[in-house]
DNA sequence: ATCCCGATT
DNA sequence: CTGCAATCGGGAT
């Protein structure tokens, strides 16, 4: 944590504060030209800039120490900063060789600009996502909840939280002992998945008005390249896309009698990060020009990039890195201790440079699995009824959906919170209860003897749907190509294949991780 | 390609 | 006293 940082000065590497976001909601309100828009409130984001910070975190540490989850979750954290120490000893032994260091600065560089070259703001992406979507579900279900802080979350976890409830600091992911202890008069929801997914299946259908071919990785959540939209409505500019956005909340308060937010921006990325500013009920706009994105992005934490997540944000911080502009100004660090494409993605994410248009979503899921936490077990013919339930569920949700599946997993977690997987592909699929029960009773086997343990789950992958007729049953393989990058959506776009290191300073060994 | 682990949402 | 489901990246083999 005390290293000094290179003082590298990029000339190149943007600049600019100030006010970048059209606060649509605020902002537009005086002129009130165009009756079809709504406006709302909600400057100060549902009044959670009152909340006692402090006071929450400290209530939640209290509770938190002791735990055996706590315990587990501190050495995990622990891991991921010696590996930060690595890190940073590679970049001192580059910054001691300056070659070394001015070579992969170039590079860095170089790279940098190709990324450039590559933007542009001929689409425009809405997000769509949905406000507290579990609580509000439940909520409108049962009015009286409206004004009480409401959890919803199954066995002792909260998945999520209304409004009321996150001015006491009660949150998605937090205990709900800890939400007990943070507002005594939390009224605790069942989670009910199916009912959501209905839910989001309605959602989904009002938004594909706007894209057919909407993306989506969550149930409260939709990606819309709407050009095509804008464009058969001669519509293709800034009043029209804040337009459409509050065209499309308004049908989906309409039919669901639910609120969203969206996010306006060139890209997919982008919108989703804007989707948050204005979060409950709200608009941002963010304007097409590199200048307004740079404005935007300089001062952005690094984690609300989605696909930064906590041990990301870790590592980064302690690179030094805690917004987009320091991820440019700190190229190298980033460069030599990533791999290439999460330094394409951080780099890029950086310059606000995302896909911009749809990638082929294969329509088929492509994993189904069920897992259950419970009291410690630790023989084997309790493992074994756990198990029974579990491919009991399994087999019913196969059977339902009609698919089959070739490679089966199972998972157990043992009470210091770690994790073991073992799995097993067939030759062909299996689907009945009775083949899924012998895989997974092999599989248990295999890592017997076990530990006690705490969560079993088994995961079905290689999906197929079932043929009908057995006569001509070789026709459709599907076949399931094993690419993708993980930063998801929010990643790839490039026309020109990726750069690949040219010359031998920079060995692939440097991208290790 | 398969297996396993870890990160993220 | 810390859930469930799905996706993907990446190392190892
Ligand atoms: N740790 C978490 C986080 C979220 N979710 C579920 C419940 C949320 O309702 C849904 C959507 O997640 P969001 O991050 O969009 O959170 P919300 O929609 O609940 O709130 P908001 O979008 O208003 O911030 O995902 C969950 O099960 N577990
Ligand atoms: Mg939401």
């Amino acid at each position: 944590m005390t290293q000094k940082a290179p003082q590298s000065s990029p000339s190149s590497l943007p600049k600019t504060p100030q006010n970048v976001l059209k606060d649509v909601s605020n902002g537009a309100e005086g002129q009130s030209e165009d009756s079809e828009i709504i406006f709302h409130y909600n400057k100060s984001k549902a009044g959670l800039e009152n909340v006692d910070t402090n006071r929450i975190n400290n209530i939640i540490m209290e509770c938190s120490k002791g735990s055996e989850y706590h315990k587990s979750e501190q050495k995990r954290l622990n891991e991921v900063k010696e590996k930060v120490t690595r890190y940073k000893q590679k970049v001192a032994k580059y910054q001691a060789n300056s070659r070394l260091w001015e070579k992969a600065k170039n590079e860095v560089y170089r790279r940098i600009e190709l990324y450039k070259a590559n933007r542009n703001f001929k689409r425009t992406w809405i997000h769509v996502d949905m406000d507290m979507f579990y609580a509000a579900v439940e909520i409108r279900d049962n009015p009286h909840l409206a004004d009480k802080p409401v959890a919803v979350g199954d066995k002792s976890m909260i998945s999520t939280t209304n409004y009321v409830a996150r001015k006491y600091g009660v949150r998605s992911g937090i205990p709900i002992f800890i939400g007990k202890k943070l507002c005594p008069d939390l009224i605790i929801i069942k989670t009910d998945y199916a009912k959501y997914q209905k839910v989001s299946q309605q959602f989904k259908k009002i938004c594909r008005e706007f894209d057919e071919d909407l993306e989506s990785k969550g149930l409260d959540e939709v990606n819309l390249d709407v050009t095509g939209y804008l464009r058969r409505n001669g519509i293709d500019h800034e009043l029209g896309r804040i337009f459409v956005a509050e065209k499309i909340r308004r049908n989906i308060k309409e039919e669901l009698d639910l609120t969203s937010s969206c996010g306006i921006a060139c890209n997919n990325m982008l919108s989703k990060i804007c989707s948050d500013v204005q979060k409950p009920n709200g608009i941002t706009y963010l304007e097409f020009s590199e200048k307004e994105i740079t404005k935007f992005l300089m001062k952005l934490p690094i984690r609300k990039v989605p696909g930064v997540g906590k041990v990301n944000e870790l590592i980064l911080s302690g690179l030094g890195i805690n917004t987009c502009e320091e991820v440019l100004q700190k190229g190298v660090e980033v460069f030599i201790n990533f791999t290439e494409n999460s330094f394409e993605f951080l780099a890029r994410c950086a310059l606000g440079i995302s896909r911009n248009v749809h990638e082929r979503e294969s329509q088929i899921q492509k994993s189904l699995s069920v897992s259950n936490t419970f009291k410690p077990v630790s023989e084997l013919p309790q493992f074994k009824d756990k198990l029974i339930k579990i491919i009991n569920e399994v087999a019913d949700r196969v059977k339902d959906r009609k698919i089959c599946a070739r490679t089966i997993t199972l998972e157990l977690k043992n009470l210091e919170y770690k994790t073991i997987r073992r799995s097993f592909t067939t030759e062909r699929s299996i689907s009945t209860h009775q083949e899924l029960m012998n895989h997974a009773i092999k599989l248990l086997m295999e890592a017997w003897p076990m530990e006690p343990i705490r969560l079993m789950g088994v995961r079905l992958n290689n999906l197929r749907k079932v043929e009908k007729r057995k006569r001509d049953n070789k026709s459709h393989w599907k076949d399931r190509k094993s690419n993708g990058y993980n930063w998801s959506s929010y990643k790839l776009d490039r026309p020109t294949p990726p750069p690949r290191f040219q010359n031998n300073t920079l060995t692939p060994e440097s991208f290790g991780k």
